[in-house]
DNA sequence: AATCCACAGGAAGCCCGGGAAC
DNA sequence: GTTCCCGGGCTTCCTGTGGATT
């Protein structure tokens, strides 16, 4: 056993006492400066206990403001209360980024409702929605009870497939005979009733609740007390969680963002073998934190995305800022040419262009040349210690080779 | 004030693959 | 095996747009 390598380090005794505290999915029992919201929600949801119908919610707020998890643990102590007073309380999560269609989210719920002795999901696809939603129904009426659809990032949903679905979320009350349900929507945009049907906008915003950015005195408390328990009493130095909150607090005061640079920072102290996490762990865990985030998201892309960023990438090498749609469509054609791939039509350029700029992989900003035409202004997001040309020659499905210090396309054998 | 540019982006429709129902 | 349904990728066609130029 002396020879494994895992033998010299499996006892050392590390800075964390428990890292799980430290990450977003992470449940705790109190949630600082939500007071306020927890105190709206609770108001409003306490309804379904007394069998009745709580009044649908949008909640608004950047990301890693708390929506989420505001509303899981209310809605984990309201199933609580439900088994003790024996009422029927059913919180149904959906994350519309992951589940972005009609069709999947209502098989979603359906399927989240099934008996435990049934095994008859409703199929990813091929039923008529109709049916999928008279069975969503009909299942729920079986259940009885208050049940609660959660539908997180509903901006998604809702800008990629219209309002069809939460016109008939927003309605199902209507239809049901036993069951009694309640939608509450979660957006990181405030404007996204823009693209609702009046009716629906009426429905479905009967209590809109507003999380403000945590400030870097906010996120200073939560890693402090998230800090308590995940990591050994004078393992953090001086300034640590300050400058932990405050680069948090720079990017639209995200708490996610603060717990993941504290944890990785002192994973960074412990890797090195130092007693203490310093402010140098800190930026060096900023930096990975930065690379772990886009590397994934660019390996994943389909080829012919990849062959767009490519062809930013390419103008932006040769020091050239502010790249217009049709020059990266130009250089896009020759990246095609090259690697030997069809070249789609500069509508779908634009299309694909727009996704990277959602995906945080390029800025695209509409400018106005005047007589010179209206554009957009392209710029790569890709911080300069990632080089995206090595994961992308990672890709499964394309490689780029260097030749002369140039870069050209080849298919991987 | 009218014109014009270089797109942006919506709408409609085609094609394909996957799965269920008949 | 055929038909129906859904979703995704894509094209074609089209209208809209902001501001420099005429």
């Amino acid at each position: 056993m002396k020879d494994n390598i895992f033998a010299d380090i499996i006892d050392t005794k590390g800075l964390f006492i428990d890292k799980e505290v430290l990450r977003h999915t992470y449940k705790p029992s109190k949630l600082p400066h939500r007071d306020e919201e927890v105190k709206i929600m609770r108001y409003n949801l306490v309804e379904a206990l007394k069998g009745h119908i709580p009044s649908n919610m949008i909640l608004y707020g950047v990301s890693g403001a708390g929506k989420t998890a505001v509303t899981q643990f209310i809605c984990s102590q309201l199933e609580e209360m439900g088994q003790n007073i024996d009422r029927f309380v059913n919180p149904v999560f959906i994350n519309c980024r992951k589940i972005d269609t009609q069709y999947r989210v209502l098989a979603h719920l359906g399927n989240s409702l099934l008996e435990d002795y049934e095994n008859d999901d409703i199929p990813f696809t091929g039923w008529p929605t109709d049916k999928v939603f008279s069975e969503l129904i009909r299942r729920m009426d079986r259940l009885g009870g208050v049940h609660i659809i959660v539908l997180d990032e509903i901006d998604h949903l809702v800008k990629k497939s219209g309002d069809d679905l939460l016109y008939n979320l927003t309605n199902l009350n209507a239809e049901l005979k036993k069951a009694r349900c309640s939608v509450i929507g979660i957006s990181n945009d405030l404007k996204f009733t823009e693209y609702l049907d009046s009716r629906v906008q009426s429905r479905l915003g009967q209590e809109d609740i507003i999380f403000n950015p945590y400030n870097a005195a906010q996120l200073q408390d939560i890693l402090r007390m998230r800090s308590k328990k995940g990591i050994s009493k004078g393992a953090l130095g001086k300034g640590v969680i300050e400058l932990c909150a405050g680069m948090a607090a720079q990017e639209h005061g995200d708490a996610r963002r603060a717990l993941n640079l504290l944890r990785v920072s002192t994973e960074k102290a412990e890797q090195s073998g130092d007693t203490e996490v310093i402010e140098r762990h800190v930026r060096i865990a900023q930096n990975q934190i930065e690379c772990d985030q886009i590397t994934p998201v660019i390996r994943s892309l389909p080829s012919q995305q990849k062959l767009v960023l490519f062809a930013v990438l390419r103008n932006e090498k040769h020091g050239l800022k502010n790249i217009a749609t049709g020059e990266v469509f130009e250089l896009y054609k020759q990246a095609c040419k090259n690697f030997g791939s069809n070249i789609l039509t500069s509508r779908r350029i634009t299309t694909l262009l727009s996704e990277l700029d959602t995906l945080g992989l390029i800025t695209a900003k509409t400018v106005s040349n005047g007589r010179y035409g209206r554009t957009k202004m392209i710029n790569s997001c890709i911080p300069n210690s990632i080089d995206p040309m090595e994961i992308m020659i990672e890709a499964e499905d394309m490689m780029i080779a260097v030749d002369n210090g140039k870069y050209r396309f080849q298919a991987k054998i």
